[in-house]
RNA sequence: GGCGCUAUCGUCUAACGGUUAGGACGGAGCCCUCUCAAGGCUUAAAUAGGGGUUCGAUUCCCCUUAGCGCUACCA
């Protein structure tokens, strides 16, 4: 039974990074018929944050995949300092009484790798209980084995087999002087208690890894769970993706403020590293799950291709404008009145005309946003007109033409395109004009915009009653 | 500095050593047309550099270069 893991840690929105990661770990649980956990890694307190939480909730809810269970490291620290513990009684840990980044600088800046404090880690059991019992302060610290040098190995599904010297490996940290976990050795307790078999994260971890096979092979009876790593979401400049530098860009929620739909992200976000190669670019949720595989997963980093004139990237905007067009709009019209609420618009007539105009106007549309926008003339009368709609009413005669097919249509029961043009060519014969100007006229009055659907969809889809009040008062 | 990872059109990517290096977004052009989209067609655009191995390298190996990550009592 498969296992996977998303494990946010509270200190920001949801990155746009994080919301792939999540989305990999769902396909592949959803595909193996195993069991999604979410787990909030929140051992950091003086970064973690409330607000950072419920937003990484409101970008996970609006991804609207769900997990199958949910846990906060912060409430489990026993299971943390109790590991810690059992491996300092087995002499896998040792106490260190250095003091917090004490030498921090020469460390960075040295021949070789820093591997540890030799005098702490030589300190003897009695030294260190001694030194401990008399109240000071020291952290806990994996003792990495020295002699022999030996290779930490692991499979990485994405990656292949990994393999680093403990020679190159120092003696992290496993509990801080606080008393509070670190990301290691809490990540490693927490996915061997909840049995995870399948650790999928971002490639910023692959070096961690090695450190995590230790954790698992001195903790798990031997036990060392599956890893996939992923190539990272950079930016164009090639540097990672900030809040600082790049903006909003790199929270999930911007995607979703700017209309989109949640398909149509995670479409996109699975097209970044992965690729089903076979062509296919549009995908429902189902395709993607049939195909996800870590076959497919890339090894390089990818750009999310945006600029500062254009924050969504193109290819996001264009998957996004093909499932607005393909989704079924009995699913599409229920997050298009939402939107238009949002704005304070509401549909005209019942669920049947809505879903028609919805049908009708959505595919010249790139996002939700359209609809209140674009589209307010379906919604509501006081549109705005538009220059170059000016210009198609202000075609010589046009108003008149107009006034006088109000007129007509006041006799027009059906209503429909085909009655709606017959109506309007007949018109044109007569007065000699010819029927693209009425027709481009007609829209202009209808919409205020020179360019949207085919006329004759315009006038069903605005409705009689408002069709003649706005062809009368041109 | 040390260690690890990576390198195909502008961007996302395909090509289990043999292809005219394929697709998509974006760009350009044409067609369709009541406008604008959509759609269809066409087009420009790539294997970082250098060595090997091989009859043959985008593909395998090495070096260089570049980028990224880790090197915290952050995650």
């Amino acid at each position: 039974m498969i296992r996977a893991r998303f494990a946010p840690s509270p200190t920001g929105y949801l990155h746009i990074g994080s919301a792939r990661t999540f989305i990999f770990n769902w396909l592949y649980v959803r595909k193996n018929n195993g069991t999604m956990v979410l787990r909030i890694d929140d051992t950091d307190v003086d970064r973690n944050t409330e607000a950072s939480l419920n937003s990484i909730y409101e970008g996970l809810n609006w991804l609207d995949l769900g997990w199958d269970e949910f846990y906060r490291q912060s409430e489990r620290l026993d299971l943390h300092r109790k590991l810690a513990y059992d491996l300092l009684a087995k002499g896998l840990a040792y106490r260190d009484f250095t003091p917090a980044a004490q030498d921090l600088e020469e460390r960075a800046h040295g021949e070789g790798p820093w591997l540890c404090n030799p005098e702490m880690r030589a300190l003897s059991r009695e030294e260190s209980d001694r030194r401990a019992a008399a109240g000071e302060p020291f952290a806990i610290r994996f003792r990495v084995e020295r002699d022999p040098v030996r290779a930490v190995k692991f499979p990485d599904q994405v990656y292949g087999e990994q393999s680093k010297l403990t020679s190159d490996i120092e003696d992290f940290a496993l509990l801080r002087s606080n008393g509070m976990p670190t990301y290691h050795l809490a990540s490693c307790a927490d996915d061997i208690d909840l049995k995870i078999t399948h650790i999928i994260r971002g490639q910023d971890h692959l070096s961690n890894t090695f450190k995590h096979v230790l954790l698992f092979e001195a903790a798990a009876d031997g036990f060392v769970p599956n890893f996939a790593h992923l190539p990272l979401l950079i930016a164009p400049d090639g540097a990672k993706l900030s809040k600082r530098k790049h903006g909003p860009v790199v929270s999930a929620l911007t995607y979703r403020d700017n209309g989109f739909l949640p398909l149509a992200y995670i479409n996109f976000l699975c097209l970044l590293g992965w690729s089903p190669k076979d062509n296919r670019e549009q995908m429902t949720l189902e395709e993607l799950t049939a195909a996800f595989s870590f076959e497919g997963v890339n090894r390089s980093n990818a750009v999310v291709n945006f600029s500062d004139a254009d924050p969504i990237d193109p290819k996001a905007l264009w998957l996004n404008s093909q499932h607005l067009r393909t989704v079924s709009v009995e699913t599409l019209a229920p997050i298009v009145r939402k939107t238009l609420e949002e704005h304070k618009l509401a549909p005209y007539g019942d669920e049947a005309f809505f879903r028609h105009v919805v049908d009708t106007i959505r595919s010249r549309y790139a996002t939700l946003l359209d609809f209140p926008t674009k589209g307010r003339a379906y919604f509501a009368d006081d549109f705005h007109i538009e220059k170059q709609a000016e210009d198609k009413l202000n075609a010589p005669g046009a108003r008149e033409l107009l006034r006088e097919l109000a007129k007509r249509l006041a006799a027009n029961v059906e209503f429909t395109e085909a009655s709606v043009e017959a109506d309007l060519r007949k018109l044109a014969e007569e007065r000699s004009v010819k029927a693209g100007v009425l027709i481009n006229a007609s829209r202009a009055a209808l919409t205020g915009q020179s360019v949207g659907p085919s006329a004759f969809a315009v006038f069903v889809c605005i409705g009689r009653e408002r069709v003649i009040e706005r062809l009368s008062r041109v």
